[in-house]
DNA sequence: ATTATGTTACCGAACGTTTGGTAAAATTGA
DNA sequence: TCAATTTTACCAAACGTTCGGTAACATAAT
């Protein structure tokens, strides 16, 4: 028989699973082939770039989960800004398993020497801002209080999966979450 | 000349800068050779167990740093309330170079396999939360509310410190210690 | 329909390098 | 001389990476 190919997705969950719970220095090619169920040198077929492209991949596999489903419904025009806060603030319980998963941007912002990643990073999280800016302005608020709005909503989201880690207590990020919802629907 | 013993609040400096700015693994002996001025082997004369020590070590001097002038300050009983979080807030602007570094607990929570400073960065956080929480205290807050706004103030520094640093602007750093600062004078 | 050729998907084994770590010797002050 | 400190030289293991090869499929000329 022939080998059957191992999904893209599978392939892409695993590695993502892999560097977001050790980080990308600690993720070595052993565990990113245990986790796809691919040997090292098939995934270097896969990913001629090695470890690096792997990493994008799994950066733009995210990115890409985000857009599709945190950003489409915070800016989905179908629904009143409650409900697309309300809605999006659920793909981002799930994008971070309640508190239990950390964010990639963090797993990847930390590795030796030169910031590997830090373009994507950037660019990733702006993005975040924006969509959130858009979102406080369909409250009502004005620019400048949108984009500080999204700023401070992006630090309670970041500063409450750590908090979280730290105490090992999820329920400070679903405090933080329904904060989040309390503080708009103000507006 | 006899080898001239390196002070060892500079072999912690040395190896903080590295973990701090590389992480648990991405910190390798030789960067950190290369940091402290000690040749490996030296290295593993002053901490027999190697890397681990080496990173409990930082841990613990960095504590030591926060309980000696951020915690002391927040709790300096000659000082009024607001007195005490004005100057508190500037120990924290010094720990974190105005939001260009970022917290030990933050890089040395990513590593391979185990968790293995999970003991240390959640008896360092529960430190931080009551160390606000009596601040919150003395402004008149109830217990709960003390507590919940430590909570707070805690993932408001976590969080503007990845932001700052995922923007590449540490105005979103400083922001949220004025935030702190005017939060808990309204009370 | 058969054959030849090329492509895709995978894997075992090995590559050179770097890792964390150590034993023994050198260097110094006391 | 003695003990403390640093260094040189070294090691096994793990690292990311590459190579050579196998088996199944696709394509297309015969």
């Amino acid at each position: 028989m022939r080998p059957q190919k191992v999904l893209d997705n599978e392939i892409l969950d695993g590695l993502s699973q892999v560097f977001r719970s050790k980080g990308y220095n600690g993720a070595s090619l052993k565990d990113l082939s245990d986790a796809t169920g691919l040997k090292k040198a098939s995934l270097y077929h896969r990913f001629p770039n090695g470890k690096k492209e792997m990493a994008d991949a799994v950066l733009n596999h995210i990115q890409s989960w985000v857009e599709e489903r945190v950003f489409f419904e915070l800016l989905n025009e179908e629904n009143s800004p409650n409900i697309r806060l309300k809605k999006g603030l659920n793909e981002i319980r799930i994008l971070y398993n309640g508190g239990k998963e950390i964010c990639i941007f963090r797993a990847l912002s930390l590795q030796s020497g030169l910031e590997l990643f830090a373009n994507e990073i950037n660019n990733g999280m702006q993005k975040w801002v924006s969509t959130f800016e858009s979102l406080g302005l369909s409250f009502g608020l004005t620019p400048t209080e949108a984009k500080n709005e999204a700023t401070r909503t992006l630090i309670k989201i970041q500063g409450s999966l750590i908090v979280s880690k730290g105490l090992n207590n999820i329920e400070v990020f679903e405090n933080a979450l329904q904060e989040i919802e309390m503080t708009y629907s103000k507006f």
